[in-house]
DNA sequence: AGCACGCCGACT
DNA sequence: GTCGGCGTGCTC
């Protein structure tokens, strides 16, 4: 065993065997292990995959590992099985995948960083402080709540987004806050919530699971309550002395079920998200690798957390498109979940009011089990959704008066108001008063959306903005005219319309700034609000107590997108939004205005709810041959002049149809809906296969010949398993 | 991905 | 006469 074959952390397809130095540092090597190796002219990371006796490279050729980066592996035998499970099934090189296992601190040349060992405790004066007023120190308000339940070490001051130190030191100064020595594991703190009946016959199906895998899909209305069967599932877990990991879409998911596992489970729940910095990152993953951790809360790239006790995870909002990556390893954190429950032989649970149709597919199929909670626990009734024929009326900024005229009825009453329109900015057109012509990013096929707040024009796809002068240059001085609605529009329209609301607005641009949507889901939650007005974000499940009525502004556009999925999405996202109203004890109601009162979609969604919309689409798949009864792959390819993608991708489709076995079914090369975006041009070209296997045999044959033809034509492509969209 | 090697155009 | 373009191939 004196050879190790290793994996770069950079995007090659190969692995390289190295000689295993007479003394590393540490004990022998093993698979897992971080080591740097010389490389070229140069050192590189790499991950130990395999220990062997002989190489097929002749001796002299082999060099041999410079270091062990530590004593122990960072990944045990199951994450390597994972990693090259994701990197057969996504066709991604194994280095790379093993690079996203890991927080990017670890990716670089950095020896993990001590853990302080410190742990500190509220004294008598602290409770006490805490107990009465609250400190008008934000910021040492923030640790002595943190510290509320019990000892506590740096790892749970992870996402104070503030230097701490200082602040605790202040604290420490004045008494309030004492150095303790860390406690060997804080007991979670008890204290479970009364469960309803539907909730209590959830936890006892997925308790009967325990020990063993399964795959629970918890379809539970808006607001049935499923963070509660989440918490009551999870601590049986802990009880057993397991790890729990709970994966959400979205950064400000993570911070509000945080806290409430905070509140129940004390210290020992752990919050991982791209918006922490790199130290609280491998800070977070040690605790986890550690044991220290026992619950972790955390986005897309969570799943991969090294967590060696787990015994349960949650996907809550399994149907939410942002667990696909969309760029580089475009892997499916949900599927991810899936089969490393299945590898570990314990159960998954998948959360949401509106599955995936993939998701309902399987449990068609009886390969996942549904529990169902078809009640709300705290309000009395599902909203009720009523869609406004919004044909020949005179709209004021988009708004109907019927919508306004039940927005000053529930104002009147002190209710929370929420407008969803999924179009930031001001207008999204701009229109020149001389020549006639729209305004268009010059490095995307897109139209500049016009944004008022900073008086400047945006292009939405590349991000690029310009001030408003800069952009007219068809006609020098003509008048631009502003055509469409965005949400700062509706925005403005509300504030003339109700001068004395108070208004928020929640979209990409209001909660860039880091804290922004934390602050404002704050405020309206301490119904600091009348008026939310926002996009998508509005949509993932956050929990909007006081909103009584919901009036989608418009979603027409989403009823004729080319996209198979587009139909899926629309529904969901109207089950979403509508299930933000009446959440607390008032009734909810939903508005939705369309020029399409007829649409069939749309009628059946709202009139006969999301199952039977569900039924119906997963016929119309299986009769058309699409996903979730196919497998399908998109090649991407990308390139600095328009014909050279496409070019590449009829190259590529001779190749494949030339060397393909069986049955292929290989669409032409397409250009991209919007081909060109960020001045490169794009172009995409569709595999589909009855089963899933054939995709994989296809690809793992051919990899290395499509690279090839790739590079020499200066084409960047990827290629995309299970693709969100396919335009 | 880097990085070097290698063979054809416009410049000190 | 060189500097430098990016095409090609390799890195254990």
């Amino acid at each position: 065993m004196s050879i190790v074959v290793v994996a770069l952390l950079s995007p090659l397809r190969l692995t390289f065997d190295y000689l295993v130095p007479e003394n590393v540092g540490w004990g022998p090597l093993a698979p897992g292990h971080r080591v740097l190796v010389p490389f070229g002219r140069s050192q590189r990371i790499g991950i130990v995959v395999e220990c062997k006796d002989d190489s097929a490279l002749a001796g002299s050729k082999l060099k041999t590992v410079a270091a062990a980066l530590e004593g122990t592996p960072v990944f045990g035998p199951e994450a390597l099985a994972l990693a090259r499970w994701a990197a057969g099934y996504y066709q991604h090189p194994l280095g790379d995948v093993l690079a996203h296992m890991l927080p990017t601190w670890l990716r670089k040349r950095q020896a993990l960083p001590q853990v302080g060992a410190e742990a500190w405790t509220l004294t008598a004066a602290g409770r006490a402080a805490l107990a009465t007023a609250p400190s008008r120190a934000a910021r040492q308000q923030f640790i002595l709540n943190r510290l509320a339940s019990g000892p506590v070490g740096a790892i749970a001051l992870v996402g104070a987004r503030f230097a701490w130190r200082p602040v605790l030191k202040r604290l420490l100064g004045r008494g309030l806050v004492e150095e303790v020595r860390p406690a060997a594991a804080a007991p979670p703190r008890a204290a479970a919530v009364a469960l309803n009946e539907s909730q209590r016959a959830a936890v006892a199906t997925i308790n009967a699971s325990l020990p063993g895998y399964r795959a629970l899909v918890l379809q539970g209305v808006t607001g049935s309550g499923k963070t509660e069967v989440y918490l009551e599932a999870i601590a049986e877990e802990l009880a057993a002395g397991r790890q729990a990991l709970v994966l959400v879409p979205e950064i400000a998911l993570t911070e509000q079920l945080v806290g409430r596992f905070r509140a129940r489970f004390g210290a020992l729940v752990g919050l991982l998200h791209s918006a922490l910095s790199e130290r609280e990152r491998v800070l977070t993953w040690s605790a986890c690798a550690s044991g220290s951790i026992r619950i972790l809360v955390g986005t897309r790239s969570a799943v991969w957390a090294t967590l060696p006790a787990l015994g349960l995870i949650v996907v809550d909002e399994e149907h939410d498109p942002s667990y696909k990556q969309q760029d580089g390893f475009r892997y499916s954190a949900r599927d991810i979940a899936l089969v490393r429950a299945q590898a570990g032989g314990i159960p998954v649970i998948l959360g949401s009011a509106t599955p995936a149709l993939e998701t309902l597919a399987n449990v068609e199929r009886g390969k996942y089990h549904r529990i169902v909670m078809a009640y709300r626990a705290r309000a009395a009734a599902l909203p009720v959704i009523q869609l406004l024929d919004v044909r020949g009326l005179d709209l004021h900024c988009g708004l109907s008066s019927a919508l306004v005229d039940a927005m000053r009825a529930h104002l009147e009453r002190g209710e929370q108001v929420m407008l969803f329109l999924n179009r930031r900015g001001y207008s999204p057109l701009l229109i020149c008063r001389g020549c006639g012509e729209p305004q268009r990013c010059d490095r995307c096929d897109a139209y500049l959306v016009y944004h008022k707040a900073d008086d400047s024009v945006h292009c939405h796809h590349c991000d690029r903005q310009w001030s408003r002068t800069r952009r007219a240059r068809c006609c020098a001085a003509a008048d631009i005219a502003l055509i469409g609605l965005g949400t700062e529009r509706i925005e403005e329209a509300v504030a003339e319309l109700f001068p004395q609301a108070r208004l928020c607005r929640i979209d990409r641009d209001t909660a860039r700034r880091k804290d922004a949507l934390r602050d404002m889901l704050a405020r309206i939650n301490e119904r600091e609000v009348d008026v939310i007005i926002g996009t998508q974000m509005l949509a993932k499940g956050l929990d909007f107590a006081a909103v009584t009525l919901v009036g989608v502004v418009d979603t027409d556009s989403r009823l004729f997108s080319l996209d198979f999925r587009a139909e899926e999405r629309l529904a969901q996202l109207l089950i979403q939004v509508a299930g933000r109203a009446g959440r607390a004890a008032a009734p909810g109601r939903v508005l939705v205005q369309t020029h399409q009162p007829h649409h069939p979609v749309l009628r059946q969604i709202i009139d006969q709810g999301y199952d039977v919309y569900a039924a119906r689409a997963l016929g119309e798949r299986r009769a058309a041959g699409l996903p979730p009864y196919s497998a399908m792959a998109v090649i991407r390819a990308d390139a600095a002049a328009p014909a050279t993608a496409l070019a590449y991708l009829a190259a590529a489709r001779a190749h494949l149809l030339a060397h393909a076995e069986g049955e292929l079914d290989l669409s032409y090369p397409l250009p991209a809906l919007m081909e060109r975006r960020g001045g490169r041009y794009r172009a995409l070209m569709v595999v589909r296969a009855a089963q899933r296997l054939e995709i994989g045999r296809l690809f793992a044959a051919q990899v290395v010949a499509l690279e090839t033809l790739a590079r020499r034509a200066r084409v960047r492509w990827a290629i995309d398993v299970d693709p969100q969209d396919t335009l």
